[in-house]
DNA sequence: CTTATTACTATCCACATGGATAGAAATAGC
DNA sequence: GCTATTTCTATCCATGTGGATAGTAATAAG
């Protein structure tokens, strides 16, 4: 009953998932969204509502796949998991290319004050369901012994937090591959730091 | 032989640190900087050559008072003294108000891509300086035999400046007083474990 | 095939931006 | 007091922005 769109939602949601990512949400304009993604501005606007609501569904879609199959697994990861878990945030294949740094729920930190709440939400989202990560892992690792008693799970697991974010960081700050990894390294060894013996 | 200026060079530097602190490189526009600085647009131009030459010497201005008198002192500072700043960074009393949060180096990293040289530098000015008296002080710290021998005084720097960074994030994404003190508290407890006995 | 509905194309718009410019005003040296 | 020099005031400008709109094209139901 109505004309075909010439891009579907997923896919479009994907060119702008890397379109965000490299240009962050100002610098990317709806322009360009419309090149990257196939959506028209038309489309953006009657059936996304606009620039910002698109973004907040991008988002989503990161965070829905970011906690699915990038987060830590709470489940199953030992400490030595966990450590080889930061180094892979920095590692090559997952950052190809210098621009491509960052992920999109810490990008949206500088990329928005705190005033509209859907934004806020999301930082939320992200933070507290990678923080619950960590703290599940370092619990389950303090029950089996693995790591020393003066060890606060909690605690720690705001270390990470803490390091992860300032790894983020540094990868933007210091272009050089040679940095991000001594600081990734650094954490390694404060993680394994934490172990018994 | 000339006109005077309205406001002579060091409380325009000033005025502007403050409004770029507050509204970042590019939400602060030529024409508010007219108004916080006492500078107008036309001096703007003709004695500092635009605005992100301006940005830049406020930023040059910034960096010689942080390491003048906000970073930590390398000669003096225990341990203790280094878990004191980094509580001192999320107090009431430096950051009165919630948009004041952040330092103006930190907040230059998420503002600018790397592809200006003026601004990569001192980013690396201000992360290579910090983490130069971080590692005096744990050097010294070793020397003395306030912390364990297995700790490197320049590895545990690096996790300093990530858990900083960190910090600084926590404290743009969180608003909450809470959340950024418990992050520091966990940056304070990491300290101590370093001790000795 | 007709029709209602939706998306596409192509403009248009108001607004904000950093910067440029021209004439008026102030100021120090002579 | 004259004059050269610099700053100030007041526009003007080109550009880019997100968004709106009107006419056209496609498409599925009837």
């Amino acid at each position: 009953m109505a004309r075909k769109r010439k891009t579907d939602h997923d896919s479009a949601v994907a060119g702008a998932l890397d379109l965000f990512w490299r240009r962050g949400y100002h610098g990317a304009s709806t322009r360009e969204l419309e090149q990257q993604t196939g959506l028209t501005r038309f489309t953006l606007q009657t059936t996304y509502g606009g620039k910002e609501k698109f973004f907040l569904k991008t988002l989503d879609a990161y965070l829905d796949n970011a906690e699915a199959r990038h987060f830590p697994d709470p489940e199953t990861y030992a400490l030595d998991d966990l450590a080889g878990w930061f180094r892979g945030i920095v590692s090559a294949e997952r950052m190809p290319k210098i621009e491509d740094a960052g992920c999109l729920a810490f990008n949206s930190i500088s990329s928005f004050d705190r005033s509209d709440p859907e934004v806020n939400t999301r930082i939320e989202r992200y933070l507290t369901a990678l923080e619950g990560r960590f703290a599940a892992i370092l619990s389950r690792a303090k029950v089996d012994g693995a790591i020393r008693s003066e060890v606060d799970p909690d605690e720690a697991a705001r270390v990470l937090i803490g390091l992860l974010l300032g790894l983020h960081t540094i990868m933007k700050a210091r272009t050089s591959d040679q940095f991000p990894q001594s600081y990734a390294q650094a954490a390694v060894g404060l993680i394994e730091g934490w172990k018994n013996q």
